[in-house]
DNA sequence: GTCTATAATACGATAGAC
DNA sequence: GTCTATCGTATTATAGAC
C-alpha cells in the first residue's frame, strides 16, 4: 500500500509503471495496445466495486485476455489501480490549476465549474474511481492528497481569499467553495444511477447533464457572486 | 440481488429480517444485541469497502464473533447488507419527508439542508455505505430508488416548483436543487479523508463542520432564495 | 507474448459436537 | 448459542511449455 502516485504522477501515461528507480523503458507497439486494453477494462471493474471488490478474473475477462497475461503486463493488482489512479489525478488537478488571479471571478469560478462538469461527463468512470479509493480510507493516494493536492488548494484559496477581501466574492471559506464545486460536479458522475433513476431516466442517458449545467450557475454564479451591491 | 429493501424498509430495526411472508418473530435479549453487535461491525467494514470487498471475516473480526456464529444470526452476507441499508434508508428520507409545502420557503429549505448536514457528521459511515452501494450499480437498492424515492422526490419537486412559480425561489430545476443538497451535504461524510487531509486536520476531527454549515447558508440561503428584488 | 496447469491462500457457507 | 472442523469455490499469483 506505498504511496508512489507522487513519483509517477507527471509521466504515468508514457513511461512504465515499474515503481523503483529503474529508467523508462521503451515500449512496443503491442505492449502500448494491451496495456490500454487492461487499464479500460480494470477502469469498468475498479470503478464499479472499488480495489477490494474488484477481481482480476473480471479485469481478464473485460479486457479480453487469460488472467496470467494480464499479469504479464502489470506485476499485481495494485500496480493497475495505481496506474489508472495516475492517469486520473492528471485529468482532475488541471483545471484547477488554471484558476487565475488575475483573472475576473466570475469567469474564473464559472470556467471551472464547467470544465468540471465536463469532466464529470466525459470521465465518469474515472470519477467513481476515486470516489471508491477515498471512501476505502485513501490507501493509494492519502500521500498525494495531504502534499500535493494540499498545496495546490492551500494556493487557489489564497486566491479566493483575496476576492473575498477585495469584495468580489461573497464572503465564504475558498476551502469549502472548492469542495461545494467539487461535490456537485462529481455528483453527476458517482450517483448518476440514483440521478437517472429519480429522474426516470434510462441508463446511458446523459441528457440530465444540460440541467445540470444550468442549475449550477444559478447556484454558484447568479447569486453568490456579486457583481453589485443592493442594499 | 433480489431488492426487498422496498418491503422490510419501514420496520426494519424491530423485526426479522426474514425476506419471506413470515411473519416477525419475537427476538431474545441475546439475539437483539448480537446482531446490533453485527451491524455495528458490517457497518465499519461495508461502508469502507463496498459489499464486494467486504468480507465476513473482516466483520466477525471486528464484531468479536467467530464467523459461523455471525451466520447464525443472519442467513448470508446479503442480508447483512440489506438489514443495513433498510436502516439507513430510514433515517435517510425522513428530513425530505417533513418538507412542508405551507412552511417558509427558506425556512424548509435551510431546515432540509441543516438536518441533512446534521445526518452527515452522525452517520457519516451509513452515508459511505450508501455512496458504495450506487457506486455498485446500486444492486440492492435499485427498485427502491426508481420507486418510493422517486415518488417522494416528484412530491417535493412539485412543492419546490411552485415557489418557483410564485417568486419565493430562485427559477431553478427543483430536482437538481434536492441533488445540489443531496451532494454537498453528503460530501462531508463521503470524501472527510479527502477533506481531512487538505484541511490539514487530524482523523476523528470533525470541526470542519462548523464551516460547512455555515458555506452551506451562503451557496443556498444567503442569495439563492429571493427574499426581495433589487433591480 | 500467450497459453495451460497449478500452487497457495482467502472466502462464503455448512456440519455437527457441545 | 457457540464452537471447531471442513467443504467447495474464488482469487492472486507463479511455473513452465509453446
Amino acid at each position: 500500500m506505498s504511496d508512489k502516485i507522487n513519483d509517477l504522477m507527471p509521466t504515468a501515461a508514457h513511461t512504465a509503471v515499474s515503481g523503483d528507480g529503474m529508467p523508462p523503458k521503451q515500449k512496443t507497439r503491442i505492449q502500448i495496445t494491451n496495456e490500454a486494453k487492461i487499464l479500460e477494462a480494470a477502469l469498468d471493474v475498479f470503478s464499479q466495486d472499488g480495489f477490494r471488490g474488484a477481481t482480476l478474473d473480471r479485469i481478464a475477462s473485460a479486457a479480453d485476455m487469460s488472467k496470467p497475461n494480464l499479469l504479464y503486463y502489470f506485476k499485481n493488482k495494485e500496480m493497475i489501480h495505481i496506474a489508472l489512479l495516475a492517469g486520473l489525478l492528471d485529468i482532475w488537478l488541471t483545471p484547477l490549476s488554471e484558476i487565475s488571479a488575475t483573472g475576473d471571478p466570475t469567469l474564473e469560478i464559472g470556467g471551472y465549474i464547467k470544465r468540471k462538469l465536463e469532466i464529470s461527463r466525459e470521465y465518469p468512470r474515472e470519477s467513481r474511481l476515486f470516489a471508491n479509493e477515498i471512501l476505502a480510507g485513501a490507501p493509494h493516494i492519502g500521500d498525494f492528497l495531504r502534499t500535493k493536492l494540499k498545496k495546490l488548494v492551500d494556493e487557489k484559496a489564497e486566491i479566493l481569499q483575496r476576492w473575498v477581501d477585495n469584495g468580489r466574492l461573497a464572503p465564504c471559506d475558498p476551502r469549502h467553495l472548492l469542495f461545494a464545486i467539487w461535490s456537485t460536479t462529481q455528483h453527476y458522475a458517482d450517483f448518476s444511477v440514483q440521478v437517472r433513476l429519480v429522474l426516470g431516466l434510462e441508463a446511458e442517458d446523459n441528457s440530465y447533464y444540460e440541467e445540470a449545467s444550468q442549475m449550477l450557475e444559478t447556484l454558484f454564479l447568479s447569486q453568490l457572486i456579486k457583481t453589485h451591491d443592493c442594499d
